[in-house]
DNA sequence: AAACTGTATTAGTAAACGCTAATATAGGTG
DNA sequence: CACCTATATTAGCGTTTACTAATACAGTTT
């Protein structure tokens, strides 16, 4: 019903469903979070964010075959999470965006409280 | 190859792979990530960030069926991340943790930058 | 050039996920 | 008690996802 008067909801609804950017922003943070919503993807980015590392090492850190670790790099490369130089036969990857640095340091900090 | 020079990976194998709080971490984290990685999902957050809301309000401000609302409503009050309470027929969900608000906050702040 | 190393891609598969529709439960009201 | 409203739960379904195995590609070495 519309005639619920226990929350606020009239207020909540306009500024959520008339803000242009609400749903860019929501779309783009679940898409990032979906990412890191991996064990095996977060393991390569807690991996990363200790230095660069070529693909060798990340599948030891991580955990994997290397072609599932591939994929993985492929959806964060995709992402500009990750970025990459190629060095002779190997492939270095490291982080390419600070912010979601941010995003799981705030995160990793949290669940110590716990 | 282990012989590669091009990358740290010693001291980063030996700094994750030794830790016993690393693999928690990372599971607990991507538990969360996984959480917020579905737009739905992310909108009901960001629809209780504002407020206090009952269900159908939910179901309004995210947009879905109130049986899909409500499911998802379990996955979050299951991780800890919305709580509710009951005044008569209807149910009130709110935030539990704000740690996860400063999470999302993180991440949509960090959006509008690029 | 041939063989080898490191990485990427592809196809196939099983499991997980989110949705819908139907039903159940619980409280409110006549 | 019968009915209505609000929310929760369940079963079924189609899609997505992450994995494995096989193969392709690129650079290196002999």
């Amino acid at each position: 019903m519309d005639t619920c008067f226990s929350c606020n909801h009239e207020k909540i609804k306009e500024k959520l469903l008339n803000s242009d950017s609400f749903s860019k922003k929501v779309v783009n943070a679940s898409e990032i979070f979906a990412l890191l919503g991996d064990v095996t993807r977060m393991k390569i980015m807690l991996s990363l964010m200790e230095g660069e590392l070529c693909v060798y090492h990340i599948c030891e850190v991580a955990g994997g075959k290397q072609s599932a670790i591939s994929q993985h790099l492929r959806k964060l490369k995709d992402a500009n999470l990750v970025k990459f130089r190629k060095l002779g036969n190997q492939v270095l990857y490291s982080i390419a965006d600070e912010h979601v640095v941010k995003i799981i340091m705030q995160a990793i900090e949290h669940l110590d409280c716990k």
